[in-house]
DNA sequence: TATATTCATAAGTAAAACCTTATGATTTTC
DNA sequence: GAAAATCATAAGGTTTTACTTATGAATATA
């Protein structure tokens, strides 16, 4: 008769299992009668076996009947879990969320998730800090679905997305003879002294010496490392003058352990940028958590302004 | 786009999702690779959500791919385990076997039943004794597949089937008067002692009165007892003279604590019928067990024979 | 015994499911 | 850069599915 057991067979058997009738079924499951014995031949036809049998009005499962209840049973309950499921995966509210930040932001990012995973509980997050080198490689292999990153390189087919200032400062140790002054000092008077850099292939460094080259001049750094909190702590220590991101200083300026200097042309303005593979489509939770990161520094910038 | 998930649906993704390529599930699955990508395409319209992503020649599965594929695995395993229990129920290897027995075949079904069990491990018994009033009953009201009884009724719509002799014989106490005796006794020497019978309703007790009916008497029974094993020691006592069947009685032949008396017109002939309900289609078990009877008293005959 | 209830069956029909061939777009691989 | 491989898409056709209404047969109920 037929080949294979269909999942409306094992739905319609299940409520006249249920209902021990097939006419009580019929009208739960909004059918006619006929329809609903229909199927049951046709599962019957599949099975090769008798699955009720009539004994005047009433119907009884016959054990080949028992064994289709467990099946139909079983099988339409986990489909209607994994629905379930489904809809939180598309909701949002589960999920994997693969997420890769530049070393610089790493502070600002680990706050923001931490955020978001208490409104998402059930989320499974997989988040690497890395330099810039690191977060192009992850992009290329597809290892991540979102990277904050500065500017992102233009070789690669890329969606990209400014959303966050990202301004570069002077810092020195308190005390140092430039901070202070009255006027911008000139960076002249800037580059009569030592430098702590980031490695040459970071962002920062890059952003730097970019802006230098505009202004017809060149870096020799005297000191690099590739810990923001390292260049933070050895210009504390006094062994130099360091540009970094003010993102990385904010509770340090806030002691007094460090020191902002106006200098002309800075801070120099950059941004932070959400990005991610052209054409992949992100799942529904990365895309609410692009959402929720966009809305928190839209409120940052708010709360700044009032 | 569709409604419903399909198991068509379920089976090609499975496949699609073990071999990592829509190319080599369709080669498995004897389709053509475009067959495979719209079954997809359709469970995807279902789910709402996209189940692959490609990257490059490789697919990977999404957040909602990996649910589908735990679906997908456990449901079809689940019906290829039900479809291995249907076989074992077809083949009547297991399943359920509901049999109701006369209280005078009590001992020879049991010992059937044990040996057929040794057969057939799987199966669940569900085993009754009692009297024919008890046995027409069961019938009537379903709660039994087979019946083995003496004369089943005629007002009942049953199917029967004679498949074993069942000669009643009277008993007496070893050394009893009647005893040994050289020519047959005659119904009248028989009728001055005392008799112990079955209570009016069994089916022991029915077919004597109608073979006294017929021989023009009738009987005052002085002693009724509903046990066969009642009765045995009761003749053995010397309380009174017994009719029993021949199985019931075969060991206490051999010890000689009781005696045969050869009357005229015994061993009543009688036989036992296998019986269930017109129209009731057994289950696969319970035909090959009446099968199996059938076959064992055969061979019991047989080797009589011998 | 008439009536109501329950399931089975038949005929008819609109929709869908399922697959094929042909072809296109991308991406690897050589 | 050409060839090969992989998945997507379109068009077309046959089969199956899933109902419906109408009606029949068996059984319980009053």
């Amino acid at each position: 008769m037929n080949i294979n057991i269909t999942l409306r067979q094992l739905k319609v058997f299940r409520e006249v299992a249920r209902q021990q009738s097939f006419t009580r079924a019929s009208k739960a499951l909004f059918l006619t009668q006929p329809a609903v014995s229909m199927q049951i031949k046709q599962l019957e036809g599949v099975i090769g076996m008798p699955l009720f049998e009539k004994q005047g009005k009433q119907i009884n499962l016959t054990d080949a009947g028992e064994e289709i209840k467990v099946l139909s049973e079983t099988i339409l309950q986990q489909i209607e879990e994994t629905t379930q499921n489904l809809e939180l995966l598309a909701s949002g509210q589960q999920g994997k969320l693969r997420l890769a930040v530049a070393t610089t932001v790493a502070s600002v990012a680990t706050r923001l998730m931490a955020r978001f995973n208490e409104r998402h509980p059930a989320l499974s997050l997989h988040f690497i800090v890395t330099n810039r080198e690191g977060l192009i490689d992850l992009l290329e292999t597809n290892q991540t679905d979102i990277v904050i990153m500065g500017k992102p390189p233009e070789d690669l087919q890329l969606e990209t997305q400014e959303f966050m200032p990202n301004p570069l400062v002077v810092i020195a140790p308190p005390g140092h003879t430039l901070c202070n002054r009255q006027k911008a000092v000139s960076l002249n008077s800037l580059f009569q002294h030592n430098f702590i850099l980031r490695e040459p292939s970071s962002g920062t460094r890059r952003a730097i010496e970019r802006f230098l080259a505009a202004e017809g001049r060149s870096l020799e750094s005297s000191m690099e490392m590739n810990s923001n909190d390292a260049i933070k702590q050895s210009v504390a220590e006094g062994l130099g003058l360091g540009i970094v991101s003010i993102h990385t200083v904010t509770s340090e300026l806030e002691q007094g352990s460090l020191k902002l200097i106006d200098v002309t042309g800075f801070p120099l303005r950059r941004s932070w940028y959400l990005v991610q593979r052209k054409g992949r489509r992100l799942s529904p939770l990365s895309e609410r958590f692009k959402a929720y990161i966009i809305e928190e520094v839209q409120n940052f910038h708010n709360s700044l302004q009032v």
